[in-house]
DNA sequence: CAAATTATGGCAAACGATAGCCATGTGATG
DNA sequence: CATCACATGGCTATCGTTTGCCATAATTTG
């Protein structure tokens, strides 16, 4: 079947005609209410809808040099995890008028390099989740444009992340009032700054507890990493496994009953992000919950203010974590 | 902490200067590789190297009008449905070295509209994927836009959609074969096209194998909606359910099993969509899977390939479903 | 060797919208 | 009634890039 290819957008200068004023007046009514006779405004507004019109936005983004568009990077656009982010980030662009273009970097800091760069002049700016750069792959990427960090954090360069120092503690202080005595921590890629940030709060609750914490892995932060991670669990002994993420800890709770051994009876798990599958899983899966989509609001609102202000200023945010206790954590079988 | 604003940007202009050229030649060293001198090209390349010159997209759509960049509409970007239709999506789209633009709709036919509307200029098509648009919107919208439907068919517009009459008809030979005889059908929302497909496949499937099928809903197509939902399939005395989506079979399977009732020994659940929580839930589910990522990407290639000709011709692609069996589903109690 | 090509690069006009500046008309103020 | 302020709308340059057209030089052709 046969269709015209799409007709020809309006232009202002058509608006302007068939309303019989200059384009600039038209222009005007659009972005300066004030600045144009109330009666004149209308009858342009109406013929700009009788003529399907709508402003430009290059056209725009040409004269005023910004483009009303940000930009969010995400290591992995189908990880659950990430998806609270893109709908937070989402949320508050399109609350701004602003228009989100995703980008999907492959956990590859070169796919991200380059995407920064390809962006970068149609943007105003970026919210760059779980980075992969290195330090100064992102400082350089900050000399060219604007940009906010989510859960990653340097000097220099503007951050949203969670507050896992709150948060591991709030995990070892529920460990502790099952009466568990140690842990192992099953550690997610050894380049992500978050596990980074997990281990390290972990490790200083324990030992403020009283608790000792072993850290086996690295693993691949996936379900399919479930069974090399769960047999370590097992042969550890511990009453209790963190793990670097959900997914990983879905996949470990899953082996860990394949090999008979019961969750929470035997052993306790603990995972990370409170992704959508952690209250679907059986049993149902005891998480650090981020508060991901006010995260990716967050970054983006810091992205906006950012933006705005002259000589800036570059501040930091944490946000609160909770603990969700489900049913995959209970009393250690050695008390 | 203070920095400075990011630095202005290398225009044409300054490559110009710099390398004694005018700025059309610079253009061309760019765009049109055998319209100016080796040498002079490479000088210019390696001024612009130089000065970290990256051409704007911006000003470079204003002039040639198109803008290398797709957008992507999805009612929720938080269901797991939709993930891997955005990747597949954002895979084809930074193949072929353009730019995805995502956009949520809300399950929203105004926000929806208004989004086309306002992306519309700021882009070369859109993929509309569960439009909530009726139509006649979408005639409109497709009279200034290029697009591609996803999950949605209407004559005269492109489309990719999942085979949901083979899909439809392998669930119920699948249920006949464990000897059910009747099933019932928890609906989604009315407005929803792959909803009334697979319930007039279903249902056209029954008939050809004498199976009896009941409709009942509508239902939210959510997890909140499991409990209404079971509860009418206990009401029915049916031992088979095929609900709307997995979100749904998933909340039903969580209440049946709450109430007493075995799955699938008393009842067999069976979902659409194959989401990720679909693989972790208890029991497994039993699913019909499309492959969302292949039609996310399909759809980015036809439309890709419509901005491309001149007079156009409207193609519909059918996509391959296929059940994948799981646990919820065994033989029925009556047999 | 003249004539015709071809290669190469510059000039200038778009593309659509915005914003600074100016011109006109209106009513207020003294 | 002169002066002034303000409201309103037009004119025009501008943003960064592409592209059609022209000029010049180099090369080929007969």
């Amino acid at each position: 079947m046969n269709t015209t290819r799409p007709r020809k957008r309006a232009t202002i200068l058509d608006v302007a005609r068939e309303s019989g004023v200059a384009p600039s007046t038209v222009s005007r009514a659009f972005t300066k209410p004030g600045r144009v006779n109330d009666v004149t405004r209308e009858h342009i507004l109406g013929v700009a809808e009788r003529l399907g019109y709508a402003p430009n936005p290059m056209a725009r983004a040409l004269e005023s040099g910004h483009t009303n568009t940000l930009a969010l990077l995400v290591p992995d656009i189908t990880n659950p995890y990430f998806a609270g982010v893109i709908k937070g980030a989402e949320r508050a662009v399109a609350r701004s008028g602003r228009t989100l273009v995703l980008g999907d970097t492959q956990e590859s800091a070169a796919a991200e390099e380059q995407l920064v760069r390809r962006l970068g002049p149609a943007v105003d700016g970026f919210v760059l989740s779980a980075s992969r750069l290195p330090d100064d792959g992102l400082r350089r990427a900050a000399e060219v444009n604007t940009l906010v960090l989510l859960n990653r954090a340097i000097p220099g360069i503007a951050s949203v992340v969670a507050d896992y120092a709150s948060g591991t503690r709030q995990i070892i202080d529920h460990l502790a009032s099952h009466g568990h005595q140690s842990a192992v921590f099953l550690a997610g890629p050894p380049e992500s700054w978050s596990g980074r940030m997990r281990w390290d709060g972990l490790r200083a609750a324990a030992t403020d507890m009283n608790m000792t914490v072993k850290r086996i892995g690295p693993y691949a932060p996936t379900l399919d990493s479930g069974p090399a991670a769960a047999d370590a669990v097992i042969t550890s002994h511990a009453t209790a496994a963190v793990c670097h993420n959900d997914m990983l800890a879905i996949g470990v709770i899953r082996r860990l009953v394949e090999r008979g051994v019961r969750v929470p009876q035997d052993v306790s798990v603990i995972g990370f992000d409170n992704i959508f599958g952690a209250d679907i899983c059986t049993p149902l899966l005891t998480t650090l919950a981020e508060h991901t989509q006010d995260a990716g609001a967050r970054a983006v609102d810091a992205l906006i203010h950012l933006g705005q202000q002259r000589s800036r200023t570059v501040k930091s945010w944490q946000l609160p974590t909770h603990l969700v206790v489900r049913d995959s954590t209970g009393p250690s079988r050695l008390r």
